[in-house]
DNA sequence: AGGTTGACCTGTCAGC
DNA sequence: TGCTGACAGGTCAACC
């Protein structure tokens, strides 16, 4: 499910309730995708400086090192203050972060999502090492993007979905942004010119931002860190819409196959 | 080296 | 009411 917007929803819903929290507990539930790297006694005491991000990936800033959150296809974050008696944890609830004045859920049906310490001083840590740029910092541009697919073979949709390429980027937004761009999804990389990468990095930037204002998509079970759900899929002009007409020409959105997931587009307005 | 495929795990929905 | 198969927002290791 979540990916750059849903991410940084959670992020925003959750900075105040969380900076300067003291972690007094951890409780696990079923293994997610990595071990957690650390006894979790290791985090006890730690107090939880900042919330950031960086492409999917959460990042819980603390004394002696960070706690790095991914969502995976099916992961939720939610923060329960502690001046209400809190719900049982649910039989997906897998992660639980006790602190002084709450604590933090992330459930995870499908157990794609992980949390991973990783102390202070070390090297990078390897799941943010090969990161390519983030969409939305000053300096992502059509340039960078155009270097980025410069001479690749594969198809500019799958190389989209490709982390080292651009950070962040996942089957919903690498479909709406290249509808935006008018860029046929099968193209390969290296043959987008340089004039279509500044509009391709362009309707990144603007669906990005204009998910992340939506409060990201809720698809199946996404929720903000208060339980709210996005409404961008509202918003989405070819994604999930096979058979529906583009909002732009009419035409029928189709959906086809790309590295063994959907690619929705319309042929007629993304021909190039 | 770059590109493609299978595997991971669970829930949901359509079709019989 | 089952049962089965397809599919789902992601990523990695193993292949050509």
């Amino acid at each position: 499910m979540p990916e750059l917007p849903e991410v940084e929803v959670t992020r925003l819903g959750l900075r105040d309730a969380l900076r300067g929290r003291r972690i007094e507990g951890v409780r696990q539930g079923k293994p997610l995708r990595w071990p957690l790297g650390c006894p979790p006694q290791r985090l006890h005491g730690e107090r939880i400086d900042e919330v950031g991000r960086r492409g999917k990936y959460l990042l819980l800033q603390l004394g002696s090192g960070e706690l790095i959150v991914h969502l995976g296809m099916s992961g939720s974050l939610r923060w329960l203050a502690a001046t209400a008696p809190a719900p049982e944890p649910t039989a997906h609830d897998h992660f639980v972060l006790l602190t002084d004045r709450g604590e933090l859920r992330l459930r995870d049906p499908r157990r794609f999502g992980a949390v991973v310490w990783h102390a202070a001083g070390a090297a990078p840590h390897p799941l943010l090492a090969q990161l390519g740029p983030e969409p939305l910092a000053a300096g992502f541009d059509g340039a960078v993007l155009h270097r980025a697919l410069h001479e690749r073979r594969a198809a500019v949709k799958t190389l989209l979905l490709d982390q080292r390429v651009v950070a962040g980027i996942g089957n919903i937004y690498a479909c709406e942004a290249l509808h935006r761009a008018g860029i046929d999804p099968r193209r390969a990389g290296g043959e987008i010119s340089a004039a279509r990468c500044r509009r391709l990095a362009d309707a990144l930037r603007a669906t990005l931002s204009e998910a992340v204002a939506a409060g990201g998509s809720t698809l199946r079970d996404f929720a903000a860190a208060d339980g709210a759900h996005g409404c961008f899929q509202h918003a989405a002009r070819v994604y999930d819409r096979a058979g529906l007409p583009c909002p732009v020409c009419g035409a029928e959105v189709r959906r086809i196959t790309q590295a063994q997931r959907s690619t929705y587009f319309c042929a007629h307005c993304q021909r190039r």
